[in-house]
DNA sequence: ATTGTTGCAAAGGCTTTGCAACAAG
DNA sequence: CTTGTTGCAAAGCCTTTGCAACAAT
């Protein structure tokens, strides 16, 4: 995953002006190696940023999406991002219900896939949702609800 | 995939009352066999009901995906919905970027999928995108118009 | 006749846009 | 200094909700 350092380089490189406001963004999505909604990002920064206005996240995410140090992906609520994944080979991820951190698969089963009445496939997508190691509910362990013990979300 | 009667059918048994646009509805979803967003949904209808209104489609949308006739799902561009695949047998899709009917894939990756970390799987979704064979972009039959000849990721 | 459904209008979220003041380079 | 960025306010979508009239049963 790409480092703050290396999100603020791209963007700097590009000549994009780093505020303050882009370095917390930056630092925000190093740090957090999961999904984030503007919502969340917002009140992230909100707590560094008084004034922080909804229409500065959201522009700074589209730009940071478009330049491609963020990865923008839809699920069932909402739009999310995350840190690019700064990795050369193909992949896909497992993600995290609680925590929403992604882990990578190295596995592709593309090409195991027999395409029917000669469809022509151009892309794919092959997600695994469930809870990491940290977030597990229950098991051997004594205790109930999925725990949260982890930091912002 | 659900036949009109059969959608019918299910709505009536659970008590819902047959009124034209859920018969509309029911017809439309049948006899497509790909996702519709509620702005398509909304059109279509609007040919046949001159004062319909746009809450009647998503209240309709909502309790037909809550009785199992329709299945939501949320694209890169939004919401869309079908009519429920009535297979038994858990399956996958492939899914025509041009059309956007899908076809079944009865392969699953998951049994092959190695978790990292003590992942603990939930749920996964397998998506294939492309073109079926009659939106295959020009090849070598003389088709019509999908000139997309595009090669993503 | 009952009571679920509809259409209308209005409200709610989330996201985008126009613009003047501000600040990075 | 110059010009990209920000915050504010307002507008735009898409979706939901309240309500009286309507219609399926």
């Amino acid at each position: 995953m790409l480092s703050t350092d290396q999100i603020i380089g791209v963007m700097s490189a590009r000549g994009l002006r780093i505020t303050d406001q882009r370095k917390s963004l930056a630092k925000l999505f190093a740090e957090r190696n999961g999904y984030l909604t503007p919502k969340d990002v917002y009140e992230y920064m909100g707590k560094q940023y008084s004034g922080l206005s909804f229409d500065t996240v959201y522009r700074n995410l589209r730009v940071m999406d478009e330049l491609g140090v963020l990865e923008q992906v839809m699920f069932e609520d909402g739009l999310k991002f995350r840190a690019s994944c700064n990795e050369d080979q193909h992949h896909h991820h497992m993600i995290c219900l609680q925590c929403e951190r992604t882990y990578p698969i190295h596995f592709c089963p593309m090409p195991l896939t027999d395409a029917p009445d000669q469809f022509q496939v151009v892309k794919h997508k092959f997600e695994v949702f469930g809870y990491c190691k940290d977030c597990r509910p229950v098991s051997q362990e004594a205790s109930q609800s999925p725990s949260q013990q982890d930091g912002l979300s």
